[in-house]
DNA sequence: TAAGATACCTGCCCGC
DNA sequence: TGCGGGCAGGTATCTT
């Protein structure tokens, strides 16, 4: 499910309740999710403050006052969200426990934060807050899109001379991380680049004009509060809004958006994922 | 080494 | 109404 305007999304949904609070009491429901849980992670949660909420491509990290990191990944169907906030800004007032509520975290605001994840693709973790960025699931990933590090130079020269197609280069976390199916199939299609085409053989200043494409496309969706199609909730429990406004993904057989093209969405498959593009005027 | 295929798990939708 | 098949936003690991 979630990409990173969704995992941003609900990180600043979070962070209102989690951040200074102290989690009062963790109830961990199983003993895993993707990977096993980490050595008595309630007892290393339980009484711990909540310093900061931060992002990292598409994990949720909470640091704590013990010097250890909460790692939070939403996989492809979990949603976080808070109930019986003392704000009374939520949607949710402490409702009764649900299938597949797998870890629950009970502040010391009243607020209690919920991980539910269906298809239990998602995953947590703990671990060391000062070297949170050798941790083996964060050491591989890219520079984040809207930080300094990525930008034109760099995609260049992640792109000379691969011969995989653009779609599976900009889904490669270690090129770019936080970038999934939906936001690679709407990024292209505003670039009018098919996803076929291979990496290494898109012109220089094409590459380049994929930097504030693909930043555009974050920012509208973040604004938008994310897109919902299944399973993804913002931590407030409310929908997102930007898949009003993808312009390929998921409108196979539909007239092309852009002006002037009288094209159709076409559907492939690449590598097992489904690419939603223009034939007419990506190339 | 790079690229593609597969597996993980559950729920939903569609056609029969 | 019920069943089976196909599909799903991610990513580690296996195979080629």
């Amino acid at each position: 499910m979630p990409e990173l305007p969704e995992v941003e999304t609900v990180m600043r949904g979070l962070a209102p309740s989690m951040e200074g609070a102290v989690i009062a009491r963790a109830d961990v429901n199983r003993p895993d999710l993707r990977w096993p849980f980490p050595d008595r992670m309630a007892d290393r949660l339980t009484g711990r403050q909540v310093i900061a909420m931060r992002r990292r491509s598409k994990y949720i990290l909470a640091d704590l006052d013990s010097g250890e990191t909460l790692l939070v990944h939403l996989g492809m169907s979990g949603r976080m969200t808070v109930s019986g906030d003392p704000l009374g800004q939520f949607v949710h007032d402490h409702p009764a426990a649900a299938k597949h509520d797998h870890v629950v975290l009970h502040m010391d605001n009243g607020a209690r934060v919920t991980f539910n994840d269906p298809r239990r693709f998602g995953a947590m973790d703990l671990l060391d807050t000062a070297g949170a960025e050798t941790h083996k699931l964060l050491s591989v990933l890219g520079p984040e899109p809207f930080g300094n590090d990525f930008n034109e130079a760099h995609l260049v020269a992640a792109f000379a001379g691969r011969r995989t197609p653009v779609k599976s280069a900009l889904l490669d976390q270690g090129i770019i991380a936080g970038l999934g199916n939906i936001y690679v199939c709407e990024v292209l299609f505003r670039a009018g680049l098919s996803p076929r085409r291979e990496a290494g053989r898109i012109a220089k200043p094409r590459v380049s004009g994929l930097v504030p494409i693909i930043r555009q496309v974050l920012s509208e969706a973040i604004e938008a509060g994310g897109s919902s199609l299944k399973d993804f909730r913002q931590a407030n429990g409310e929908l997102g809004y930007f898949q009003h406004q993808f312009d390929v993904y998921g409108r196979e057989n539909a007239p092309c958006r852009r002006e002037g093209c009288d094209g159709e969405v076409l559907r492939i498959t690449q590598s097992g994922r489904s690419s939603f593009y223009c034939g007419k005027c990506q190339r």
